[in-house]
DNA sequence: GCGACAG
DNA sequence: ATCTTGTCGC
């Protein structure tokens, strides 16, 4: 039920969620083959509207082989902490209209890098039952080091004493990724599938063209 | 009490 | 996330 219907709840009872189901996620790798990778991401046309899209990828070239587009109203606000209670429906809803589902998903957001251990990749991954990583453009929780300026350097990212994720710089000279586990997978994979998935830009293939395909006037293709 | 705070 | 112009650099 809080699995597959997030929505409808006040921020109380969804941190009340959080804490449910964080045991449920697992930080070790249980994934197959990955012959797709996915990215999904949100935008907001108007105020009071979510367009989630999903754009699945070739894992070995990141050439674009599916992808899913779904409208949905905004019925939980935007919260610190609680990002997957608005984003989840309208993304849930791109992925159903998938004829295949990937072997692997990278989110815009973090996964266990989250105050309560919880975060948005994490709720995705269970949703699906899919391996997941959270990539974050910024920080929402945690402290770290110097991050090496060469791309593929990466340090721990710490929250009391517990490694909560990993800094990862895609690209030299550029801001750094927060990369954290979503789900079935573990954080030496989540950074590696994050540097494959970004060759050439700070930001992975799949997240590119999921925003790409959120922030574009078009429907579901025919 | 005063900030910080994924998208 | 979204609203916004020019600008520096590959």
């Amino acid at each position: 039920m809080a699995l597959t219907h997030p929505w409808e709840v006040g921020p109380d009872e969804a941190r009340a969620i959080q804490e449910e189901l964080r045991p449920r996620v697992e930080a070790v790798d249980r994934l197959g083959a990955v012959g797709l990778v996915a990215g999904v991401d949100l935008a907001y046309p108007v105020p009071g509207l979510a367009r989630a899209a999903v754009a699945v990828l070739d894992a070995e070239t990141l050439e674009l082989c599916a992808s899913a587009a779904a409208e949905y109203g905004v019925a939980f606000p935007y919260v610190p902490g609680l990002l997957s209670f608005r984003e989840l429906p309208p993304a849930l809803a791109a992925f159903a209209m998938l004829e295949r589902l990937p072997d692997l998903v990278l989110c815009d957001g973090h996964g266990l890098a989250h105050p309560r251990r919880f975060g948005l990749a994490c709720h995705l991954g269970l949703a699906l039952d899919l391996p997941t990583i959270g990539v974050a453009k910024t920080l929402l929780l945690g402290t770290h080091g110097h991050v090496p300026s060469k791309r593929g350097a990466w340090v721990p990212l710490v929250d009391h004493d517990e490694v909560i994720g990993a800094v990862v710089r895609t690209r030299a000279g550029v801001r750094p990724l927060y990369v954290s586990v979503g789900h079935r997978v573990s954080l030496p994979t989540a950074v590696a599938w994050t540097l494959r998935c970004a060759p050439r830009f700070r930001l992975p293939e799949t997240t590119r063209a999921a925003h790409a395909l959120a922030t574009s006037a078009t429907r579901a293709a025919p």
